[in-house]
Parts: structure tokens; sequence; C-alpha cells
RNA sequence: GGUCCCUUCGUCUAGCGGUCUAGGACGCGGCCCUUUCACGGCUGAAACACGGGUUCGAUUCCCGUAGGGAUCACCA
């Protein structure tokens, strides 16, 4: 019971999240979640979580599991205990008799099929398909099954001013008289939302403008029960790259598909979450302490959004730079071994710490840089692809063997000294650099391409780097030219 | 179809009557850096949906048109 918070509500702010658990948490409900925690951080209010699981057929506990886990891995840490709507079941039934009780309600006796026979010749006639309020005068209370509907009012017209949508008003005569509580005695949808959220003492409903409509209908009810209104902030749906509503091929998947399959990072999956439809000036990189700092509702856009994952891949290009190699390299470790097929010794964490800030500027995401570093740590003889097959077979005969003999004569095994000593191979077989850079790379990385040689050469030591040499010295030269 | 909402580069956006020869970011092209690929830096192409008003002056305000979206259940 949250009867009186009719004191001061000026600066009192309280969100909430209240998705249905009838799927995993998908993106546009993180980005709906997202800003219902900023907004409520930024007023040093409260941001609560409600499952809405009235829908007893299609809630899961797999996807209650799924939505908090989504919502602990971004981070959105909400207050107090999570509220599970069908557990008030009771308290809605109550509130729906109240209305009964003080006439705005009523009991409706129509039958299923007589609804259906309504809303066909309504659909004939080209009218819009509404209750007809056929119950709604009626003092007779025939022994049958019967839901209790809202007696709306029929004149006038409702105003909400919505936080982002700005004024937005509907004619009562459009909206009819909905159904509160089923012959079954559960609570729809519009009266467990209205109910659970005054009783939360929920003052900004901060949602999807699917429900724009919605909140006309909850509008009446509210009234009805002499409750304090909420404002409210319909925010846009996010659509996708081709401007439709998003589906499964544009990326609605659960958050964890983000993280899992994806393998994205929380902060760049937020970032690019809060840009999609709201704006700071030209800042495109925001920080969770910043987003609270500045986050406001006039700024969020009333059009919808397009997905779009090249820009995420990018954000998240740039978070991974910028994130700390350990924690990469924990993020990595389950990727790296199931796709070595072993475990991950000391040594080989030791060299991926010391190659991770040149590994990361070459992925935007984990399972790129899992693809650039495997090379690594792959046991000897390492696989040489194509491009890396056609470098050998056209390097100068016994380039390699000399490079060897060079390298191996080396006091130090530091990338300066392993520079300077390649160098001076160049200089003295008439060569570019890159004339024996580039077979050497082929012959170490077992590919065309790879963060910078001498680095490698160091991070993999001289026995392993020696012996990867002797490996393509050794390539039959068929083999080669095939390639070539 | 009724009702409601929306409309700046391909995409996300800045702009809240003159500062706009319309800015930033992703993507795309070029150049630089360079042993490769990246990263980074520089640079180029790229938009105010259309038509009327209001105003000394509209990207910014109003009205239409077109296009897009949302919603019309004993689902949430």
């Amino acid at each position: 019971m949250a009867a009186s918070h009719s004191e001061t509500t000026a600066t009192r702010v309280v969100t909430r999240f209240a998705p249905s658990p009838t799927g995993f948490l998908h993106i546009g409900g993180a980005r709906t979640a997202l800003f219902n925690y900023l907004f409520a951080r930024h007023h040093g209010g409260e941001f609560r979580l409600r499952i809405e699981d009235t829908d007893r057929a299609r809630s899961t506990d797999a996807a209650i599991h799924a939505i908090l886990d989504g919502l602990r891995w971004l981070d959105f840490d909400w207050d107090g205990e999570v509220v599970m709507q069908f557990d008030r079941a009771a308290r809605h039934a109550e509130v729906a008799h109240a209305l009964l009780s003080n006439g705005h309600a009523y009991r409706c006796y129509a039958t299923p099929e007589e609804l259906e026979e309504m809303r066909a010749a309504q659909r004939a006639a080209k009218q819009p398909m509404r209750y007809d309020g056929r119950w709604r005068d009626r003092t007779d209370t025939p022994d049958l099954p019967f839901v209790i509907r809202l007696k709306a009012p029929r004149e006038g017209e409702v105003i909400i001013d919505d936080l982002v949508q700005g004024p937005v008003t509907v004619a009562n005569a459009e909206l009819d008289d909905m159904v509160l509580l089923r012959s079954d005695g559960t609570p729809t949808y519009m009266l467990a939302v209205v109910v659970d959220d005054h009783d939360m003492g929920v003052t900004h409903v901060i949602r999807g403008d699917d429900h724009l409509n919605n909140a006309f209908r909850q509008l009446a009810l509210i009234r009805a029960m002499g409750w304090e209104e909420p404002q409210y902030a319909h925010i846009p749906l996010i659509h996708g790259s081709d401007g439709a509503k998003l589906s499964k091929r544009h990326g609605a998947l659960g958050v964890d598909a983000y993280r899992d399959v994806m393998g994205l990072l929380p902060e760049a999956v937020e970032n690019y979450l809060l840009r999609l439809g709201w704006g700071h000036g030209d800042d495109e990189i925001i920080s969770r302490t910043q987003a609270i700092e500045w986050f406001d509702l006039g700024g969020v856009g009333r059009s919808p959004a397009r997905f779009d994952m090249k820009k995420l891949e990018s954000v998240n290009g740039l978070y991974l730079r910028a994130a700390d190699d350990a924690r990469i390299l924990s993020l990595l470790t389950t990727r790296i071994e199931s796709a070595l097929g072993r475990h991950l010794g000391g040594s080989d964490r030791d060299m991926l710490l010391r190659t991770m800030t040149e590994l990361k500027k070459r992925a935007n995401n984990l399972n790129d840089l899992v693809a650039s570093l495997l090379f690594l740590l792959r046991s000897r003889p390492i696989p040489i692809d194509d491009a890396a097959l056609r470098l050998l077979a056209s390097a100068p005969a016994g380039l390699l063997a000399r490079a060897k003999a060079a390298f191996g004569a080396l006091p130090d095994w530091t990338a300066p000294a392993i520079d300077a000593s390649a160098r001076a191979l160049a200089e003295t077989e008439g060569l570019k650099l890159g004339q024996v850079a580039q077979p050497l790379r082929a012959a170490v990385t077992g590919s065309s391409q790879s963060p910078g040689l001498f680095e490698v050469l160091e991070a993999l030591g001289r026995n392993e780097s020696l012996g990867r040499i002797e490996d393509a010295m050794a390539l039959d030269v068929d083999m080669k030219e095939q390639a070539a």
C-alpha cells in the first residue's frame, strides 16, 4: 500500500522498467531500461524493476533469468526488490472491485463470440472496432461469466503532456470501455500496470511509444481511482536497417547474443544505445558518469531510429582499445581455449598481455580479437594461409636461412635489436625492408598481415621464432609454387 | 480504414528565426604515417521530403501533400 505521496512530488523521481518475460531482453528493451536508469540516476531518484508475468502461458523462468542477466551485464542496477506482477493479482482484483463499487466500472456479460460478431459487423460497416458499451448501463446480473470493464468517460478529450512527444490529444470518444478483470478473475495488463505503478510510487513512466495509445486508457483508470497521475515519456521504437520493425535478422536478439555471439562490451552497447535517438551536441563517446549528468528526456528524438551494426562495431572498437588489457584477456580466455582446444598457461597469458595493446587495434569485437591472436599460441608447425604461401614462394632463395642465422646470433632478443638486424640484412641483400619482412611475417604468423613483425618475434621468443622460420624453410617447394 | 505520432547527408545526430557557404560520428573515396594489416592524422563526396503560408528573414513557426511509424483483444 502506497497511499499518501501527495506531499512533495516536484523533485521526487521513481522510474521503472517493466518487461514481460516472454522472451529475452532485446535491444529495444535494453534502451528503454537505459533511459529509465539514466533518468532516475540523473535526478537522484529510484529505478525499479517489475516483471510483468501475468500472461501465465507465455511467461517463463528462463526469460526472467535472461532479463535479469542482461540488466546485470549492462550494469543497470535497480533499486529495491524485483516486483513480480502475478503475485499482486489479488491487489489488482481488489482495485477492480473498488471501481465497481464506486460506479466507475461495470460487469459485462457479453461472450467472446458475441463480441467477435460485433467487431465483424463494425468491420463490414467500416466503423472503428470498439466495444459498444452494451452492458454499460444494464443493472441485471445474470448468473453467467462476466468481465469487469472500466466505465470510461465518453465526452471530451484527454491531453497528455508527454515528456518526449509533447502534448498529445485524444478524444474520449475514441476510447472504449476496456476490460479490467477477465472472466477468470485475473487482471488485464491495463489494470495491472496502473495499480502497480501507483503502488510502487512511480512518478515517470518511460516506455516504448507503442504504449502511447495505452496511456490514455490508463489515465482514465487512474482518474477513476482518484490517484496521482504520473508523467509520461514515450520513446520511439528502434527499427531495422531497412526502416522496418526490428526483427531477428536486424539484430533484435537478446543482449546475451551481443555479449556471447557478437563479442561486444557492455559499455559500448550502452553508449551506442544512448546515442540512438538522443544526442548531446557533437559528443559521441559518453561515459556512464557523463550520461547520468547530461541525460534528459527533452533530448530524446521523436522519430524512430534505425539500428546500425556497423556503428555499434565501431563504437565497440573504441571501447575495446580503451579497455584494460587484463580485463579483456579474462573475457577472452574461454573463447581462446575453446578455439585452441587447450588451457592457457601462465606464459601464454604473459605473452598475450604484452601484445594486447597492439592486438586490440586490429579488432572491433572479441571474436575478431581471438581470431587475430591465435597464431601466437599455435604449436609448430603453424598453418600458413595462401597469401602467406605466395609470399614465401616469391622470397629470394635462402633469405629465410640468412635471416635465421642473423637473428640467431643476436645477443638480445628484443624488438629493436631484431629490427636493426632485419634492416641490416635488407641492406646487404639489396632489398627493401618490406621484401625481407613480408616473407618473415608469413613464416612466423602464417599470414600476410599481423601486428608489427618485430614485436611479434619478441613476444614469441627466440626459440619459437627461429623454429617457425625453419618450418617455413622446410615447406615443400611445390606447395609454395602451387600457391604462387 | 479510424486515431495518434514522425520526416536534416546512406545511417545516428547537432541545429531550438538571422551564427548555415547546414556541424559531428559511422560507412564510403583520396592522402599521410608505415615492414603488412590496423590504429592514428588530414581530406573529399554526401542532407534540411514536397507545396503553401507567417515573418524584414525560415532547416528552425503554422497548414496541407507525400512517405514512414504506432495502435485499434478477456496479449503485454
